[in-house]
DNA sequence: CGTGTTTGACCAGCGC
DNA sequence: GCGCTGGTCAAACACG
C-alpha cells in the first residue's frame, strides 16, 4: 500500500540507529538471550536493563516493557485507534523525547550493547513505526470516509469496510539469513527494490487460512548483516512450531528466537490491549534454558484473539 | 498435486 | 499530469 513516505522519515532514524547502535562498544546493562536463528546467537537488546528483570517484570507488570525500552510510565503508550476509530487499535510507543525517534529503543540509554561476532543481534520496536502511521491513518481514514466514488478500480474493493489497524512490530536481528525463522509458517507474495538500498524487501503472509499477519523483511543498507522484520497483525492461531508437540523439539536457536519474538509480541500486544483482559502470564524463569518450556503453555494463549 | 517462490504488472498516494 | 515509491496481485514456475 501506499502513504508510507513518512516511512522514509522512519527509515531514514532507522537506518542512523542501526548506525549508531552498531557502532557502540560493549559494557554492562545490556540484557540477553543467548540462541538465534541459524545456529547464531541472539541478542535481545533492552537499554540497561536486565532481560530477566523485563520477563519476569512483564509477566507481572504491564508496565514492564515500557520500562524496558527507557520510557517513562507515565507517558509510554499511545494507543492509537481510540479516538472513535473502529478496528482494533495501533500500538505506538511513544519513545518520550517527543520527536518520535527510536532513540531509547536502539540507543540503549547511552548504554553500549555487547555484539559479539557470529551473533545474531535483536532489537525490537514495538510499532517503530508509529508516528508514520498516524499520519498516515488519518489520511486513510480521511479516504476511507471519503469512500471510493472518484477512484476508478479495476479490482474490486470491499466497499464500506474499515481496515483494521493491526498493529506493528519491528524487530533488529543480526543474521546472515533474510527470513529468519520464527516457528510460524510465512508465504512470500512480493518482492520489492527498496529506495537507496541495494537489498530488496520481501513480503511475507501467514500461510494459515484467514491469519492477517504479515511481515516485511529488508536488510539495512548500511549493515548487510541486519535484518529488519516487521510484523503486522496478530496471528489468530496458534504457533505451528509450538502446536506440534512442543518448542523443545526446536533447536535452540529457533525456539528462543520464537519464543522471545512471541514474547515480545505478546507483551506489545497486551500492552495494547485493555488491561485485564489477556489471561495473566505464568512468570518465567531466566536465564535457565530449560526453563524455557515452561513459556510454551502460556504462549498457547497469546495469539488468540 | 499441493505448496511455496519468483517476478512483472498493477494500483494508490505523494511530491513536484 | 507525471514520475516515483510502497504494497499487492497473480501467472508462471519449481520442488517434494
Amino acid at each position: 500500500m501506499s502513504g508510507y513516505h513518512e516511512g522514509e522519515h522512519f527509515r531514514s532514524l532507522f537506518h542512523d540507529e542501526l548506525a549508531s547502535l552498531f557502532s557502540q562498544r560493549p559494557t554492562d546493562g545490556a540484557a540477553c538471550i543467548s540462541g538465534g536463528p541459524s545456529g547464531s546467537d541472539t541478542l535481545a537488546i533492552f537499554p540497561a536493563v536486565n532481560f530477566t528483570d523485563v520477563l519476569r517484570g512483564s509477566m507481572m507488570d504491564n508496565d514492564a516493557l515500557p520500562r524496558a525500552f527507557g520510557l517513562s510510565c507515565s507517558a509510554p503508550l499511545d494507543v492509537l485507534g481510540s479516538g472513535g476509530r473502529t478496528g482494533s487499535p495501533e500500538l505506538m510507543v511513544d519513545v518520550g523525547n517527543g520527536s518520535g525517534s527510536l532513540t531509547p529503543a536502539f540507543g540503549c540509554g547511552g548504554r553500549a550493547t555487547t555484539v559479539t561476532p557470529n551473533s545474531s543481534t535483536s532489537s525490537l520496536s514495538a510499532e517503530a513505526a508509529g508516528e508514520e502511521d498516524a499520519d498516515r491513518w488519518k489520511k486513510e481514514e480521511q479516504q476511507d470516509e471519503e469512500v471510493d466514488t472518484s477512484k476508478k478500480v479495476s479490482k474490486p474493493r470491499k466497499q464500506g469496510v474499515r481496515r483494521e489497524r493491526e498493529p506493528r512490530f519491528a524487530f533488529v536481528t543480526e543474521s546472515e539469513v533474510d527470513h529468519l525463522e520464527d516457528g510460524y509458517r510465512w508465504r512470500k507474495y512480493g518482492q520489492k527494490a527498496v529506495k537507496n538500498s541495494p537489498y530488496p524487501r520481501s513480503y511475507y503472509r501467514c500461510t494459515t487460512q484467514k491469519c492477517p499477519v504479515k511481515k516485511k523483511v529488508e536488510r539495512s543498507y548500511q549493515n548487510s548483516t541486519i535484518v529488519i522484520t516487521t510484523y503486522e497483525g496478530r496471528h489468530t492461531h496458534l504457533c505451528p512450531a509450538t502446536v506440534r508437540g512442543s518448542t523443545l523439539l526446536l533447536p535452540p536457536p529457533l525456539m528462543s528466537t520464537s519464543l522471545f519474538q512471541d514474547l515480545v509480541m505478546q507483551q506489545a500486544q497486551q500492552l495494547n490491549s485493555t488491561a485485564n483482559q489477556m489471561p495473566p502470564l505464568r512468570q518465567l524463569e531466566f536465564p535457565h534454558h530449560g526453563l524455557l518450556q515452561d513459556m510454551v503453555p502460556s504462549f498457547a494463549h497469546h495469539g488468540q484473539p
